[in-house]
DNA sequence: TACTAGCTTGACGTTAACGTAAAGGTCAAT
DNA sequence: ATTGACCTTTACGTTAACGTCAAGCTAGTA
């Protein structure tokens, strides 16, 4: 097991291209063993590219990203300062995505209150003329 | 009341600079009345601003959130088929956040179990040196 | 009246995140 | 041996979302 993948076969999994790939390796999100010149990506990359992604969805920039996923790196010397400055990595993190979640409800809320009023007009709408299309 | 701003207020408010307030009303999002030559922003410029910014903390591009604040104005003319669009369009867009939201709740997630990783060093590290600070 | 503060419209510059084309290497199959 | 399917690097192009002048209008104040 331990499967590679070859840029193509890691892209069309992904839905990205190969220049993406090539892309983040250069902003240091992917770094991928090498088969003579060839890119030989592995499980590892694979986590790292999800989570790339992720953060995109989120709208995180890719420099964001790369700090994100690096966190998830294993604890580096177990250095006593390194874990504290993780730490505080994590908390300020979690407030930003706390954020972005509020936002998220209170659009979700707009939106149900937007759909009651759609639904409202339809009511009454429809009875005057049913199948008004103009 | 009713109150009215000139384009700074406005930028200064929102923490923008003017050429984004600018900006956006070239982008369709804000219309504001005019003085003169001069731009005065009212309730509903305030109003469809904030909408933009929520817009842009959750990756959304200007194009859509001047969709997105569409969706909120009267609803045109009531007249069917704009209303059964409209719900469509709510409906795909609640499973964009809702998607979004799966995303934030999977990397709080992550947060935590890395938390308690650090913490778990923490513990047994300060252990073995309590002020290790190199 | 001259000055300052704030407004306007261009218009070119910049950064991020890729797209796209050029030119060439490699390896298996025909 | 040449074709085709991949891969490589290099490098210029593109779009979004503004930043940053430049040049000029305008209203209130010293």
């Amino acid at each position: 097991m331990n499967r590679t993948y070859s840029i193509s076969e890691l892209a069309e999994e992904f839905d990205v291209t190969t220049r993406t790939l090539r892309f983040y390796e250069d902003k240091g999100i992917l770094s991928p063993q090498r088969k003579g010149t060839a890119r030989v990506y592995g499980e590892r990359d694979k986590v790292r590219l999800r989570l790339a992604l992720r953060g995109k969805r989120l709208g995180f920039s890719l420099d964001d990203c790369r700090e994100i996923i690096e966190m998830y790196d294993p604890i580096a010397g177990n250095k006593v300062r390194q874990l504290r400055r993780l730490q505080d990595k994590i908390r300020e993190h979690r407030q930003v995505l706390l954020g972005k979640r509020e936002d998220i409800d209170a659009t979700l809320k707009n939106m149900a209150e937007i759909e009651a009023l759609c639904e409202q007009h339809l009511a009454t709408n429809s009875n005057n003329s049913p199948d008004n299309n103009s």
